[in-house]
DNA sequence: AGGTATTCACATGAAACTATTCTCTGAGTTAGG
DNA sequence: TAACTCAGAGAATAGTTTCATGTGAATACCTGT
């Protein structure tokens, strides 16, 4: 076994040329499909470079419809011409779902103030504080801030929407600076839910991003795979069968993506010279196995014990209630010396089961006997051994 | 039979609590002048 | 006297618990035939 010879075969057989380029890191130079959108942001944000503060803005779209790459693409642009123009212009994008970096208030202010310049202790101080150390920068620092919030919807779930008027407010205190905020969201529904106030400083102006169809998509699969691949290594039909998946599911790019590059890598790992469709189908339950995998992994503790508990049962019925899950559960708890969480907390964390779609839970009632979750198990099962290897490890 | 009132077994919501991590402040301590 | 140390107060946050309220439809209970 010599491992400068695995190597050798490696970069000789490889049938990328450059792998980066299906990578979601990766902004393409010009985005297909989206030229509409692009130039409207465009519009909306081009009296910044002349100072004047532009209207606040609101993108929304499913994931994968490309609304954070156009943002990346035109806060690029911005930026340039600003600074030709000697402009004073910042464009800083807060993704809000990062966990422990900029889901909460705090956070994400501070968060703000450290991308301007100005360190922040990550706790301790009043959020209050947080807020003065920001606005002092700003009446400093004499700019045109553009904020852009990615998964606004996510911050506003775990906030409450206030923040936002706070945010919106600010301009009023500020003297030097202008603040102008673009709210990313992939949740339709966002802008009903949150305050009348709120919502009509905040979308002065909306843009949407409709789902690529599966032609769109193959557009971008193909520009994209051009760079990616050496010549001829994409046997036909490849291409329209990612797209094809890709658009079932809601017109997601990204996944386009993932798919097409997984499916080069299993190819290339199985030394083949060219990419054939069978590669497809494994790549996608492969995508699939690994996600629920990956989930399951790193769960916390008690979450494991409750889905165990879940796995265990579905082995004897299709179908369970919440009332047998926590029976079991305690027993588990005591059998293996852990705390036991109160139903309550239980019933939260199979919710969460349902959002990460490892079961399916619906809420029905059984009339006299109560209501309850009745809840199917989603794994499937072919994995469903090795998903149980992982909670009891 | 048909209609309505109950009732179950949880769901769902809100608030309060706990433990942890971190800052800031000021009192007490130390070492050097 | 300036620099240092260290305890205590106060914050933010995640993960819970406690308390309170909501709810869909199978049954129990009427009511009048």
């Amino acid at each position: 076994m010599d491992i400068e010879k695995i190597f050798d075969s490696f970069s000789k057989n490889s049938i990328f040329t450059n792998k980066n380029v299906l990578q979601e890191s990766y902004t393409p130079e010009n985005i297909p499909h989206r030229e509409e959108q692009i130039s409207m942001m465009a519009k909306i944000l081009a009296p910044a470079l002349r100072s004047e503060k532009p209207s606040n803005l609101f993108i929304y779209g499913k994931t994968g419809t490309g609304k954070t790459l156009s943002m990346q693409y035109i806060k690029q642009r911005l930026i340039e011409r600003a600074l030709k123009l000697g402009t004073k212009l910042s464009i800083e994008y807060i993704n809000c779902k990062l966990r422990n970096v900029a889901d909460t208030e705090y956070r994400i202010i501070a968060e703000l103030a450290r991308k301007l310049g100005k360190e922040v202790p990550a706790t301790g101080l009043p959020t209050q504080e947080v807020y003065r150390t920001f606005v002092d920068i700003l009446e400093k620092k004499n700019v045109m801030l553009l904020i852009v919030l990615d998964e606004i919807d996510q911050a506003v779930k775990k906030i409450a929407d206030n923040f936002l008027y706070n945010l919106t407010r600010l301009n009023s205190e500020i003297k030097n600076s202008k603040i102008v905020l673009i709210g990313i969201s992939n949740d339709l529904t966002f802008l009903d839910s949150i305050d009348p106030r709120v919502k009509s400083s905040l979308s002065e102006e909306e843009i949407v991003f409709p789902p690529y169809n599966a032609e769109q998509l193959a557009d971008i699969l193909l520009e994209r795979s051009k760079k990616a691949f050496k010549k001829g290594v994409i046997c036909a039909g490849v291409i329209e069968k990612c797209a094809a998946y890709a658009a079932r599911e809601h017109g997601d790019s990204r996944r386009a993506l993932d798919l097409l590059r997984i499916a080069a890598e299993l190819a290339e790992r199985e030394g083949k010279k060219k990419l054939t469709i069978e590669y497809i189908d494994k790549a996608n339950e492969k995508m699939e196995r690994d996600k629920i995998l990956d989930i399951i992994e790193t769960q916390p503790k008690q979450f494991k014990l409750v889905l165990f508990t879940i796995i265990e049962l579905s082995k004897r019925n299709a179908k369970i209630f919440t009332s047998e899950i926590y029976d079991f559960y305690q027993e588990l708890c005591k059998q293996e010396k852990i705390e036991v969480l109160t139903q309550r907390r239980v019933s939260d964390i199979i919710a969460e089961f349902d959002m990460l779609g490892l079961i399916n839970a619906r809420v029905i009632s059984k009339g006299r006997y109560g209501r309850t979750r009745e809840i199917k198990l989603m794994i499937p099962k072919g994995i469903e051994e090795k998903a149980r290897k992982f909670l009891i490890a």
